[in-house]
DNA sequence: ATCGGGGCATAAGCTGGCTTTATGGCCGAC
DNA sequence: GTCGGCCATAAAGCCAGCTTATGCCCCGAT
């Protein structure tokens, strides 16, 4: 898989090779504070700790990073930009940390959220650190699940706020669509599919092996429910990552969540084949005990929700 | 642990509330190998290593992420999702590294882009990394620089394929429009103007003191034009970065590149203004001299860029 | 039944990296 | 000229994580 062959550019776990995130962190206090020591301070650890931090990632990267001087420190063009790719990591590991936190199940948290798998995936982290941005004092657990999970958590007052995907709502509950979500047909470059100008039918779609999540799922009930029950599985598998990963190896076309695609698309590991209007859009939903309007710290995350 | 007070969820650094780099790869190896020796044997670390690196990040983050059993390891629930979020982490610090790599001045690469900020800060490292999945051999190296720059390193043969942001394509070289940028107006979601239904015409946002890059930038300049050179400073500053902070925090309206600001928006931090159909796209190239038309890596680097 | 192999856990010892404390030099402001 | 902010260097301590060395478990093949 990692070339052996000949000037190898990179080798070796990432870990080797990237400053790790107490480093890019500090990175960027550097740059918004125009100060090691600054920097260090806002940290929790001294000036030279931050002294050396820096110097030792310099060395790694083979890059100046910051211009110091006797009144302060600035960026180089370099290590602005830099620093612009750590912030990246860095708010990446935020709603990593963000969901992660809310992972956690404890009891006494403020608001309790149940949520469907891609959303709980793609979209809740996200929302966590906003939410952390403007109540920081709230203490948010989270439990994924399928619709009929989330549901019976809501109606048995242990979850406060819920999200689904499914095409109905769950009875006893209100909701409100936040965002629609979109199946989408893809396959890799080399497919023939992939240079087709001309969209697919339902029927097509209907008389071709698909890779598919299981009979069950939120996207697979979509896509059956569109194509009247039809859909062909060429292989059928239980995450989404295993249906992009087989997708994009080549094994053949795949139908999901755009979501889900969103990078593989940018970087042409996945290419988008274009579709009849076929129904396979899809709510996203908050939802809540009939009756029971989210309040409070609920109330605040359902705001933030509202794309 | 830490917490003192109240219920405060986060306190200090991040990175000492999230996994090192190191434990989230060994993770996605262990979901993708269902063995925890199986991983260890891929990043090249012993069996134990790993068994106990897992299991210290199980107590970090409070969870349980792998079902053990002796006839290998799977993914609990949460644990997926785990995975999930820390592969995003890990993405972001491919693509960093990916950049940083390039960064390092390497004469003898067998690819010398040159590229304009904007896209050096946002679009090259995905294509690094697509790249180095298809040419892993391909060494890069990467110059940033405004128009100028990247022009004359192209002509002075110093750089075999450039990327720009101008209005105009610098003479000598050839080009192909590989996306459109767009400016958009953008301000916290208290400004009057984030309720705003009615687009803002050219007048009204040259007559509005706006949070700008200073004078000189591509955006800057791109706005200008658009105006007839009128727009009006309320602040200058002279990174994309920090007219973000000032507009997130409520300084006022500010004009920034589309591709700046996906995060903030969806996450609802900062707020897109409708505005009449100014000319605010600007064409996004990859520039070549005259008649060399890209070839070997620089031609495969072109084809990822394509969108 | 038994043996071999794959897989995981535990124990003990080592090492390297990051920190801290303690100084010293540089520069500008008062 | 002296004070204060900022950074570098040196020396010593601490801890996380790695390795080596075992042991147990389960399964399938002989």
């Amino acid at each position: 898989m990692e070339g052996s062959g000949a000037g190898r550019p990179s080798a070796g776990p990432l870990a080797h090779r990237v400053p790790d995130l107490g480093a890019l962190e500090l990175l960027l206090a550097v740059a918004r504070l125009g100060s090691l020591g600054g920097a260090a301070r806002e940290l929790g650890i001294t000036q030279p700790a931050a002294s050396s931090r820096i110097r030792s990632m310099e060395r790694q990267l083979g890059v100046a990073l910051v211009d110091r001087s006797p009144r302060g420190s600035r960026l180089t063009d370099a290590g602005a930009l830099v620093t612009d790719w750590a912030r990246r990591v860095v708010e990446a590991a935020e709603a990593f940390d963000a969901g992660a936190q809310a992972l956690r199940d404890r009891r006494d948290s403020r608001l309790r959220v149940a949520a469907s798998m891609t959303i709980a995936e793609y979209l809740l982290p996200g929302w966590l650190v906003a939410l952390r941005a403007r109540r920081p004092d709230t203490a948010v657990s989270l439990l994924a699940g399928n619709s009929a999970v989330v549901a019976e958590r809501l109606l048995a007052g242990e979850a406060d706020l819920g999200f689904v995907e499914g095409l109905s709502v769950p009875s006893g509950l209100d909701s409100v669509v936040i965002a629609r979500d979109r199946l989408i047909v893809v396959t890799a470059p080399g497919h023939p599919w992939a240079r087709r100008r001309r969209s697919l039918s339902a029927k097509e779609l209907a008389s071709t092996p698909l890779i598919l999540r299981e009979t069950g799922s939120g996207t697979r009930q979509v896509l059956d429910v569109a194509l009247g029950g039809l859909a062909r599985p060429l292989i059928e598998l239980s995450s989404t990552t295993a249906v992009k990963a087989a997708a994009v190896s080549g094994a053949g076309p795949a139908v999901l969540s755009e979501l889900a695609v969103g990078e593989e698309l940018s970087l042409r590991r996945l290419v988008a084949v274009p579709v009849d209007e076929v129904a396979l859009r899809r709510d996203l939903r908050a939802v809540w005990p009939t009756g029971h309007r989210p309040t409070g710290p609920a109330r605040e995350l359902l705001s933030l929700t509202r794309s």
